[in-house]
DNA sequence: TCCACATTTCGATGATAATGGAAACGTCGA
DNA sequence: TCGACGTTTCCATTATCATCGAAATGTGGA
């Protein structure tokens, strides 16, 4: 990144229509994968490289590798804070704002990252497996161990299913708003997938926030011995 | 003005240089004649005017004619701060809001508007006028009496050949940051270039602030009866 | 009425930049 | 090692837009 930052510089950056979607889709302060950030922006995935690319120079956005993903997010909050800024000054200014805030607590709480959960829920309920020696750290990796084969099987998971699918089996990903990792891979999402047909969690309309039920709150208090609110 | 606003028309208006260079003239929150601001951000009068039609449009600036002069300002304070934060938020950022607060003391105080003073000092010496009967004030216009040739010419003004030039002889400024009229026409521009070559008042480098000396003072509190600081 | 001048409108040009197809790269799973 | 896939790089196309010359408009002064 030149950094070299001047008004017309920032200001052209979230002048094009197509970057000023991603800049607004990055605005949840969380990690998105190129290829969603294009396909929130209506665009191909080679066009939206080229403005990822181009933020990145000045410093907007950062990237970070995650297999053959490329996680990007708005590098400062400043940024975001400017961003926000400029969205106060354009037109009739739609309630937009507080929705957000108050959203921002939901995503915070509870999210989907892509297909699997996220959030403090996710960091917690990830801590747990890793403290009652379901899974143990190896470096980005997390493996099942016999305990934990027995726990998700309990679980109703179909792992034989989860391990011929073409992708990493379980895995750390980092939470963007927790600053730890939680659980992702084929068991993260298969976990996910589980939880939310079993009414633990449920998906909110038009957003990524995630919200437990009563069901979940015993069941999770049950199983991972956590109390999530 | 459609006022079509969003963000990425907001900041598409300040993402070309040569309208950021007119925004960034505009800022201290004074009239600009078009002429002025072509040649502030280096280009033709025609690309000025194009560029300033645009941002009329948004209404992020309006317009004011005077005589064959149309006078630009930012419509809105807010707008202004808006470009101020853009600012703030922009490289390293040099020194320079800290110097044009205190520029902006100046300028409110005494400066030169085009060819004349403005200012508090302006439109404190042009009600002196009015209340001492050397001006009358009619519509946009304001009247020299016979007491006032007596008084200007006694000042060492040139009416004749003030009356001469191609332009209006003596009418109303509006002063924007005092919100008042100030002395305009070949009238005020006289009177300025007389006590600027009195010494009364010295431009400063670089800027259209304009400071009192200490004869300033004591003549215009003999001429004028009114204390300046 | 005529000229001077500030500004705008019109029209053409040229440069910039967003876009997507094709291909390369790197990672993952088999 | 191979194929699948997310992503980037390269490249050509296209559209947009800033720019300025020329001419029109409108105002002021003589």
């Amino acid at each position: 990144m030149s950094l070299n930052r001047n008004v017309s510089s920032i200001a052209s950056l979230i002048s094009d229509p197509s970057r000023a979607a991603i800049l607004l889709h990055l605005l949840d302060g969380r990690c998105h994968p190129a290829g969603d950030l294009a396909a929130a922006a209506g665009i191909t995935p080679q066009t939206a490289s080229f403005h990822l690319a181009k933020m990145a120079e000045i410093g907007m956005v950062t990237v970070e590798k995650h297999g053959r993903h490329r996680y990007y997010r708005i590098a400062q909050a400043s940024d975001a804070e400017m961003i926000e800024q400029l969205l106060s000054f354009a037109g009739p200014a739609p309630v937009v704002s507080l929705r957000q805030s108050d959203q921002m607590k939901k995503l915070r709480h509870a999210r989907m990252c892509y297909d699997h959960l996220a959030g403090e829920a996710a960091v917690r309920m990830t801590e747990s497996l890793l403290r009652a020696g379901h899974l143990q750290k190896d470096g980005l990796q997390l493996h099942i161990t016999a305990s934990g084969e027995t726990f998700f099987a309990d679980f109703g998971l179909d792992l034989p299913q989860l391990r011929k699918k073409r992708r990493a089996f379980s895995r750390c990903c980092l939470d963007w708003t927790e600053r730890e990792h939680h659980l992702a891979g084929a068991l993260g999402q298969g976990l996910t997938e589980r939880m939310l047909a079993m009414d633990w969690f449920r998906r909110e309309e038009q957003s990524r926030a995630v919200r437990i039920t009563q069901e979940g709150k015993q069941g999770i208090a049950e199983r991972f011995g956590i109390r999530l609110e």
